[in-house]
This record gives structure tokens, C-alpha cells and sequence, in this order.
DNA sequence: AATGAATGAGCATTCATTCAT
DNA sequence: TATGAATGAATGCTCATTCAT
């Protein structure tokens, strides 16, 4: 029976064939994706594709899952959350725009499960998602303990906070001929930092 | 032949199939969507869809178009855009976020079209595209200009807004279990027209 | 939509199709048949094979049908139902074997309905089944009635003679080289009505 | 090199592949029975069926071959062949008709056999079939010798006995519903009995 | 000997597009 | 102009068989 997304056991053709279904899912769509071109592309047979992962929805899950476990190491992997909130705030949000101005095929990934799934994530994803969440609402709850930030529902200002990211790189290919993603990002991430800092603060944004 | 989506003349047939269009795009996801059935639904046979619509990505194009025109229609027609540049800005962003709060198969076209041509628009879109992006430069420049808003380039500030209200809607599948689209959207855009705004203001937001 | 096999209407496609289906299923077996081959022989695209056919399992039952009303036409067809009890058995019995004897093709049909749906038949083929065993109970009541025939159940008596006729054709391939379907079934079917006639009768078989 | 199904050496691993097999078989139908599914239920490796049977039709085979050895040993188990022919007889046939009753799954092989073979038997089955014939057309022989049976070609009547028994297995699913199979044989082979014994006998049936 | 991962040919079904009526 | 029958390329998934360990 195939594995299910979750497992944890990561034998190096699954690892292929996960990394080669990102760069198609990438480049084809989900619909219009081949797992034909996925197997040649992981230069393993079909079969194997679906002894590891039991559908094409199963594997497109996986590569989110893979794609998203990355975007979690690469935003709070090099940040102290001890730091200054609003710092700490911009650095995780520079990361993320900056994760995906590298990687534009991992961008893609969200747009298609996006696009196909509106946003129906899987357990385990939402699991990742929430745990994401809370450590920023715990950033954001201590910035407004410590009046950097304004009075306000911390969750709902890291959704506001997830909003202008999401945004950042969602709206980031109508502007790429004009802008880079970082410079777009820059302004928006900025602007709400700014927006949303306490008001006796000197704005450091 | 058929007509391009330009056609400025509007049959009932070609409004029926294009209304039927939008809702079948919106609901099937635009490769998984059935030419048949939007044929079917518009009461039309499928040779007349092709007829108007020289292919079933110019189909989705005209849908596109329609959708587009709608938004810009609700998002300037209700506001008078020499009035205080920040209320204008909410005002805007709010109608924005309404719009696709109360329509949310013309959101899932924006999606699917996001997804399916990464933004690749054709030219009409992209006319109307800098058209509306124009009026609001100029609104931020007013802003700027009279103090109500900080210095800065006047049309990345519309980029980060657009990132801002893009991001909204887009986002909001993710936190629809928890907040409204228009409740998510007002944290965010109060959020950042209040980093926007000129230092000397009282915040408004 | 595809018609359902039981569609009165018989357009000269659908017709060839249903034709070469027979041919193929009973040559390949029901699983093995490969739907591009039947478009192939019927000289229409595969697209066409299911406009008119729901899937490979509706083509199946529709030729299953098809088939069923050619032996019913054959069975009854020529046979006058009025005459001697014993002798409207033996001739409908008679033809029963040879229908299939001359038409080896039709055989494998049953043959392999039979291995594929376990005798599930659509109700469509029961009625037109029921309404035949309905045909012959009334035969062997009156010849009950008539003397010429054992007292019994006449459905009974039906149903163990759809078994000597049955078995014939489906057992006849294991003495094909020794035997004729119908030498066979000649044997079976005499001993089966001297068996089930009135002891005062002076045998006629 | 996997031993042919005639191997006569029955390792406790053979028997259990064999026996799930035959369920395997019988509830999925031959083309569609997963060999992996029978090598699960086996508890064995896909590679230790393939060491065992050449083929999945070797494997099919010799599961065919078990059961056909089975029914000769129930049919001739417990019957005294040198008693009253026509008892004999019945005591066969009613023996036949009870063991598939009893083993649905063992009918159904010999369905599928029927269906994707086409009664091509493999030599050693047709040797058991032939020595199965043999014995009892030496039974009809003595039949015919000492009058309890009416003249004929004791071949042919025993050809038609199995006409009439194969008959009733095959033929009892489409009325399985109204009768059980040993009532449905039970009205079949009297008929035919009382149709071959001699003129002179009080029939017995 | 026993295993099960790997393979790839095979096949049902869908659907954009064409074109005869 | 309107229709819908016809087409066939495209694609997800299965499963018998092999073979390295």
C-alpha cells in the first residue's frame, strides 16, 4: 500500500520523485501535470510513483506538505523569537517573500493548491499551519504586552500579518516586469509593520 | 469566425454563455471545466459557443474580462475619488474586499486564472489593469502632496495596496472557518493605511 | 448523455458498434476486450463508442440484451405455441441449441455475463427472461392439464428444463471435439421430456 | 525454476497460496484477482507465488485442478459403484449438485475457467475429467446390460448427464432467488433419470 | 529460498474542437 | 446561424512479472 503523505520514512526515489512533482506541478499545473513526465523526469517506471504515493492528489499533497515544511524551516529557522517583536516581524516576513522570490516553483505549488483544493489543506497541513500561527500570535501578544505594538487581537493581526504576505506573493506576478518580489513585499510588509506598531514608538519602519 | 473577447457587441446568447462561463469556471476549476456544460447551461449548442468564442481559453479570457469590469464598476462607482485621498483608499479597499465577499465564483476566476496563465494577462485586461492602478495613483499623490499620506513612490504605495487587497481575498479561504472576508480584510487594510499616512495626521484608522 | 441500452432508437452507429462489441467480447472475454478495438472494427472513433454507451459495462449488457432478443426472436419465432405440449418443448429446446450452435459468438456472451455479473442481470433482461419463462409455464401447464405431461410444478419444470438447455450450450465446449452442440443437446433434451411425460403416453421421444 | 502445477510435492506454502487462490478467484473473477491480494492472503511474497507457479494462469490452474479433485473425491467418495445403476447415478448427481452448493466458490471457478479458457483444459485435468467419464460409463453400461437403463451409446448418455448436472450449477444463479440449487437438481436429474431407465422398470424417480 | 520494490505495457474514460446538416 | 454528432489525443491508474537483496 502506497505511503501516506506522512511518512516519515524518506526513501531517496521518494524524495525524487517529490522533488521532480514539484517542478511539474510548478510548471504544468495540477490539472495539466503529467505523472508520466514526473516518473521520467525522477527516472523511476509510473508504478513506482504509485507505490509511494497512492494518487496524484496524494502526491500533489505531499509536495506542498514538502514544500510548506521548508517554508517553516526557512522563516523562523534563522530568527531569535526573543528579539524585539516588530524585528522579528519583518525578519519572518522578509523571509517569506524571500523564500519564494528564490523558489518560484514552490510558489506555484501554493497558487495550484490554491487554485484546485480553494484552500481545503489537509490535517497534517493545517496542523503545520496552526503551529506556524501560534508562535506569531505568541510574538505578537508579547509585542503589545510590551506596547511595541498597538492594543489588538493578536490572532487577527497575524492573519492581517499573513493576509499582506500571502498578497505579497500572489500578487507578485502581475507587477514581476516592474518589481522584484523583495522590493513589492518591502513596501507592503513595511507599510503594515509601521501601521500597526504602538504609537509611542518612533517608527523604525 | 469568432469574435475575439473584444467584441464590443453583446448577444443575449454570448452574455448567457459568459455568465454560465464564470460559474462553471468558478466551480470546476478551469481544466476541469466542460465546454458541454456551459453549453448546456447557457441553453445553447456547444458549436455556438465556439461560434462567440473562438476557444475555450479565449472563453475564459472573455470571463476574466467580465468579472473585471464588474469589479472596477463597484470599486469606482460609489466613490468620489477628490475627496480625503485615505478615506478614498478605504473606501476603495473596502468595496474591493466586499465585492468579492459577496462573489465568490468571481473570485475563484481570478484564482483560476492565477493559477492556469500566472498572471500572463492579455492586453485588453492589462489596459484596464493600468487604467484603474492610474486613478489610484493619482489619489496617492494627492495624498502625498497634501500631507495626508507619507512621502514615497506613489505607485509602488498602489502595488502595496493592490498586495494588500489581493492578499485579502486570496488568503481568505485559508481563515474562512474563523473571520469574514470583510472582517480580515479591515484589520489588514487599516493596518496598512495607517502606516501609510502622513506623520503629522491624527490616524483616522 | 449516452443513450441506455435500453434506447429504441438505433442509429446505424450505434448498431455497428453493438455488432462488433458481440464479436469482440466473445473473442477477447469481457475484461480482456479492449474498447479502442470495438471502435477500431465498428469504424468510429472511441469517442463515439461512448456517446452511445455509458461505459464498457453498459456496451456489455446492451450486447448481452441485443443478443438475448435474437434468441428470443429465434426460440419463439418459429413455433406454434397451440400445438402438442411435448412437441412446442422439444422444438423450442431445439432451437434454443442451435441458436448458439450457429452462433458460437452469442454463446460466449452468456458465457461470460454469466462469469463477469454472476448472473446479475439488469431488470430489463428479467423482464424480457421472465416474460419467456412465463411463455413456456403456460405450456407445460396445459400439457399438464392435457395429460401429455407428469403432474409437477410447471416452473419447476421450466427451470430444470433451462437447465438441460443451459448446460448444453455452456458444457458443450468440453465435448466439441467428440460432439455437435446439437447431437449433444439432442440426447439431454429427449431423455429430459421422456422424463417429464404423462405415463400413459406412448413415448415420443 | 517454479515447479508446474502437476508437482506433486505440496509444501505447507503451496497449499495456503492455493487456497486463497481459489477465493481470490472466485470472488474477483480471474482477470481481475490480484496476484498480490492472493500472496497477502497467503501470508507469502508476490516472489513465493511466482516460485510456486509459473503464471497466474499456471497458479489458476492448479487452483482449478484442487477443486476438480475435490469434486471427484466427493462425487465417488461415497458411493458403491457396483449398486443399482440408475441409484448410482443419482447418488452422483446429487453428490455433484451439494458440493457446489456447499462451495459457491468452487462453482465459481469453474465459471471463470468456462468464461477465459473457453473449456481448454489443460492435459492433466482432462485425464481426471476422462477417468471421471470412464467410471461412469462403465455404471450406464451395466445400466443398459441388466435393463434397468433403455439401449443407447453410454458415452453419450453420460455426456448428457453432465449436460444436465453442469446445468444445473451454472445455470442456478439466475434462480437462486425462488430455489436453492440442490431443489433446482433435484427436479433436473430425476426427470432425466426417469428419461434414460429402461421401459420395463417402475420408475424409481 | 523468500521477499517486495520496481517496472511499463495496457486500458477506461474525458473533453476540446471540428464540421456536416 | 445554430446545432450536436464525431473524433482521437491525452492521462490516471492497474497489475503481471522480474530480480536484487
Amino acid at each position: 500500500m502506497p505511503q501516506s503523505s506522512t511518512a516519515a520514512v524518506e526513501s531517496p526515489k521518494r524524495a525524487a520523485i517529490l522533488a521532480q512533482a514539484v517542478e511539474v506541478f510548478a510548471q504544468q499545473g495540477y490539472r495539466h501535470a503529467d505523472v508520466q513526465e514526473i516518473a521520467d523526469r525522477a527516472q523511476v517506471g509510473k508504478g513506482t510513483v504509485y507505490r509511494n504515493f497512492a494518487s496524484k492528489e496524494d502526491l500533489f499533497d505531499a509536495a506542498t506538505y514538502d514544500v510548506l515544511l521548508r517554508l517553516e524551516r526557512h522563516m523562523f529557522g534563522a530568527v531569535d523569537l526573543t528579539e524585539d517583536p516588530l524585528q522579528v516581524l519583518y525578519r519572518i516576513g522578509t523571509a517569506h517573500t524571500a523564500f519564494f522570490d528564490q523558489h518560484p516553483s514552490y510558489l506555484e505549488i501554493f497558487v495550484q493548491n490554491r487554485a484546485e483544493f480553494r484552500g481545503t489543506v489537509p490535517p497534517l497541513h493545517k496542523e503545520l499551519h496552526e503551529q506556524m500561527i501560534g508562535r506569531l500570535v505568541e510574538v505578537v501578544q508579547r509585542g503589545i504586552d510590551g506596547g511595541q505594538l498597538a492594543e489588538g487581537d493578536p490572532r487577527s493581526i497575524v492573519m492581517a500579518l499573513g493576509t499582506v504576505l500571502y498578497g505579497t506573493i500572489m500578487f507578485g506576478c502581475y507587477v514581476k516586469d516592474d518589481y522584484r518580489l523583495t522590493a513589492l513585499g518591502e513596501v507592503s510588509l513595511r507599510s503594515f509593520l509601521r501601521g500597526i506598531q504602538g504609537e509611542s514608538e518612533s517608527s523604525q519602519f
